[in-house]
DNA sequence: ATTTCCATAAATGTACACATTTTTGTGGAA
DNA sequence: TTCCACAAAAATGTGTACATTTATGGAAAT
């Protein structure tokens, strides 16, 4: 909706083939990229698909080396652990911009929308509806970027959510069967009411630091999914870039 | 130095072509660019203007209308003004990690060397060495995207020192003149210091707050270059985009 | 005078060819 | 074996043509 993907351009299908291609694991961590041979296996031409190897590389997702050769990116559990710190931080700037300078009663009941119907997914916590619950959490943080009434703000919310492995809902896909998440969930829908509240009541500093904190939810569900507990290691996309 | 600027590449010298005629003022906020006229402008073809343009579309000097078309960007005050909050928080953010993760021996004694020969370039307040400090300023900030060590902080902390119109030095360009620069350069100094102090103490918050209002004096800045006090509106780069 | 519509002009998106640079792999010398 | 040089292969950088989309401006109708 609010993305308006021209999807039927080459050089979105180029960004989407190479992006599905490099976090569903085709591509080992380092690994070069090969521009010719991309092109034919996306049925793209070389043209788009530069374009769309430049957005990766301003997304993170791929790195380019001094030779003008790409090559996939490789990531330390610290990267994502910055990463995430990173979008706490914007977040948080986010929510304090928006509790200090006020927040239109339009938007505020728009949040109050999305929490009542966050908290019917989250249910009493043991009937969670785990699909539904990701769409209102991506709701939610997308009216935390637009709460701050800055254009300038919300870039850079966009930017940093899309920060590979770093996303709010990165590590949230079938891991619906681990009580441990389902926890997590309740956890941060009680973090979610507190931030609103926070900015309604024009509260800044609290506003702020419980989107860090709330951020710092991932690190947790990160831990999980790197231990072996977790038999998805390789059905969370972008997973296998992970090395240590 | 720390730029590989590959500057004889085509690309480039579109990037560098095209960013100095906006910020020079060739265009009028809001302007269409057209590529073909463009490229002729800039001796290069299409093919390497396009990318430059990529690039000048997400450090946010060019925007992207949804027919293809591109146009010159054009910032309010306020626009600015939050663009130095986000560096503040970055920078904040960098400072906090550094102090709280700790820092070698080896970093520290670089950052007091530049502190050092930023406290000759001020010398006592009333013969500063304008273009010198102007360099320092950059090392200490380039100082700070290390200090905390993580490769994903420092390439966010570049990001938002590339928005328009809020780098640290953006707004110090011949102002050497007026009493009052020079008053927020001693000031600026003492704040350096500051936040190195405690960087080294492993003070986090501290180091935070500092940052963010280090980063404030922008401000301040701005403030000024746009009064009338201050002749020099259209001899700072990029000031030309600013409507209200 | 204003609006609508259409033809024309111009811009963007894409493919492709080719020059240049980088990588790769082989063979010979130390 | 290991190292170096060098030729072959492959990749990237760039120019350009062309198809398609979008913008422009003027004529006709209201």
């Amino acid at each position: 909706m609010n993305d308006p993907s021209k999807s039927n351009s080459q050089v979105e299908s180029a960004l989407s083939g190479t992006r599905a291609l490099i976090l569903g694991g085709a591509f080992a961590p380092g690994e070069r990229l090969s521009e010719p041979l991309l092109a034919e296996r996306l049925k793209v031409s070389r043209t788009p698909l530069r374009e769309a190897i430049g957005t990766l590389v301003q997304e993170g997702l791929v790195e380019r080396l001094e030779s003008g050769r790409c090559q996939v990116s490789s990531y330390s559990t610290q990267d994502i652990l910055d990463a995430i710190e990173v979008r706490g931080t914007i977040e948080g700037l986010a929510a304090r911009v928006a509790a200090e300078r006020g927040t239109s009663d339009k938007m505020l009941s728009e949040c109050r929308e999305i929490l009542a119907k966050l908290e019917r997914a989250v249910g009493n916590g043991s009937d969670i509806r785990f699909a539904r619950y990701v769409e209102l959490n991506a709701e939610f943080h997308a009216w935390m970027a637009r709460a701050a009434g800055s254009s300038v703000i919300e870039r850079e919310f966009e930017r940093v959510s899309r920060m590979p492995l770093a996303s709010p809902s990165a590590f949230l896909q079938g891991q619906e069967a681990f009580p441990a998440f389902r926890d997590s969930l309740v956890m941060a829908q009680r973090q979610h009411r507190g931030i609103f509240e926070a900015i309604e009541h024009r509260e800044g500093a609290r506003a702020e630091a419980l989107c860090r904190e709330h951020a710092r939810l991932a690190r947790q569900n990160l831990a999980f999914v790197m231990s072996e507990e977790s038999a998805s290691r390789d059905s969370i996309p972008g997973l296998s870039l992970v090395n240590s």
